[in-house]
DNA sequence: GTTTATATATCGTCATACGATATATCGCAT
DNA sequence: ATGCGATATATCGTATGACGATATATAAAC
């Protein structure tokens, strides 16, 4: 399960990252890798990332572009992009409240 | 997984949505499923509240209070609320940069 | 030339999410 | 009184996902 830094079970929500890292621009699977960790501090292995770029290929949130080389570069879809924003959106509102919960005991 | 408004695999996060419950007072299970809700617009059904609370008071993140009636209340432990904190942290500055990019784009 | 970084792919295991289902009690209206 | 909706907890089974490990190959750097 990926123990993030305080092991909260597969916390980590690597889909989620991904989708914020193509959101910056297209990137192909080991510069989201790269990316994701700059972000995030949490790193992001290849078993991860590839089943979890398959799966949001499958879901139409990302697209495959032409390979340049030997890269394999993915694209935020218009789909991928509300859906990412509602995400940040409804993630952000919890984010608040805990907080705000969190500051109010004593 | 638990489809949630947008089908972004299991990206409800029961345990944090659980955690952010109990950081406003101590609760037992069906005012989580009420509280989650309530604050989350997504659906808690029994069937992940209890998995989710009995991991979660393994991992000493919570600990369960001397029952009153049927009820059985949980409360966030000192680890809970740090860990809880960071989390919270963490993802703000995900939700941050992730709608920063989106709204950089075009 | 050999090591390091870039780059993708796949397999196996374990944890988790969650629907379905079961059970029991409480309060309230008719 | 009785019947129904809300309160309350518990468990099983399945599908999915996370992630470490591993394999492979090329480009760059030293």
């Amino acid at each position: 399960m990926g123990p993030g830094i305080t092991d909260l079970g597969r916390f980590a929500e690597p889909s989620l990252y991904i989708l914020v890292s193509l959101s910056e621009s297209p990137k192909h699977g080991y510069a989201i890798m790269t990316d994701v960790e700059a972000i995030s501090g949490l790193p992001l292995g290849p078993g991860t990332l590839y089943g979890a770029l398959a799966r949001l290929e499958r879901r139409g949130l990302i697209e495959a572009l032409e390979p340049e080389d030997r890269r394999r570069p993915y694209r935020l879809t218009a789909l991928g992009a509300t859906t990412l924003e509602a995400q940040l959106v409804s993630l952000g509102g919890i984010v608040r409240t805990g907080l705000a919960r969190l500051d109010e005991r004593s």
